[in-house]
DNA sequence: AACACTATTCTTAGTCG
DNA sequence: CCGACTAAGAATAGTGT
């Protein structure tokens, strides 16, 4: 019995053969990632969008450090259909309070602290059940009916958003 | 004298006051999740976009291996700030994978074609000769005019993958 | 202001329950 | 599959050039 770990190993940079080697990798790898997209976020004001899309094709993953912002989206607003791009944007602190209730949250669940509106609330819980995750990778389904229609507004607008850039890019190339 | 450096040092995360230091880490930090980003592709087979809005610099980078390998570093971008403040979302599919982890999805990872056409020829010619930087941060400048249109459409591509899977995501939620 | 350096923190490959 | 753990590989804060 050698030592209980030979500790990480450096592999190679290319396709990973076994499947199951493979599923692993992405999903520390994918968390690895979302974490520190959030952390240049919250380092330097970056807006960040990131998109994964699985091998498999089906999985992927969005994430953007705009926490607060779609949390309050989470909650109905009227007339919030198209007119858009996203008015108020959140100010600095309060993204970074909310991060880190998050990051706190993913550590070690000390959930009294987090101090939220209804809606934040459920995000939390689905959070928090799903195993620290980031709040954005939480179960769409725990959140309520009434959630999901917001829920899908906010992903128009990230939709739209990267469309627009990408348009922008096109327009120059 | 001391030792030669203090070696790394923890930092909060934090927005960073100090603009030269933000700028250093906002660069530092955005090319260390690009080269993540990169090995998650080529270690996964999993199709990546990434988008960063600078801060004071309003400079974005999108890169995507799924494509055609290319990306684009932009400089000006006017009105990147017009408080869009961005979305963060959840991926339903991955969320269901992981949380109810009934249906898993079938990571048949498709060999690596790495499609060396001749855009893509182009483009490393580009990155090698940018000094080592990674193929997507390649100036798009130095493609001649006769690869553009291909580049073009490459970007289309990204778009339309992007639009698909979150219609996707929104025909689901 | 981009690069080199290095000590330190952070990430993660492999393994076990 | 999920998490925990270990130790080695990687990333990087601060510094100097």
């Amino acid at each position: 019995m050698g030592r209980p770990s030979k500790g990480r190993q450096r592999i190679e940079i290319r396709l990973i053969k076994d499947a199951d080697r493979l599923e692993v990798t992405f999903s520390k790898r994918k968390s690895g990632l979302l974490k520190k997209a959030s952390e240049l976020s919250l380092l330097c004001g970056a807006h960040v969008a990131f998109v994964v899309f699985s091998p498999g094709g089906r999985a992927f993953a969005l994430g953007t450090p705009s926490v607060d912002h779609v949390l309050r989206r989470f909650d109905p607003l009227p007339g919030d259909e198209d007119g858009d791009g996203v008015s108020a944007i959140a100010d600095r602190g309060a993204v970074e309070a909310i991060v880190r209730r998050t990051e706190e949250t993913k550590s070690r669940v000390e959930a009294e602290k987090v101090r939220m509106d209804a809606v934040g609330e459920k995000v939390r819980q689905a959070m928090t059940k799903a195993g620290g995750k980031f709040w954005w990778e939480a179960d769409v389904e725990a959140l309520g009916e009434a959630e999901l229609p917001e829920f899908a507004r906010a992903l128009r607008r990230l939709r739209d958003n990267v469309q627009r850039h990408v348009d922008l890019m096109l327009a120059s190339a």
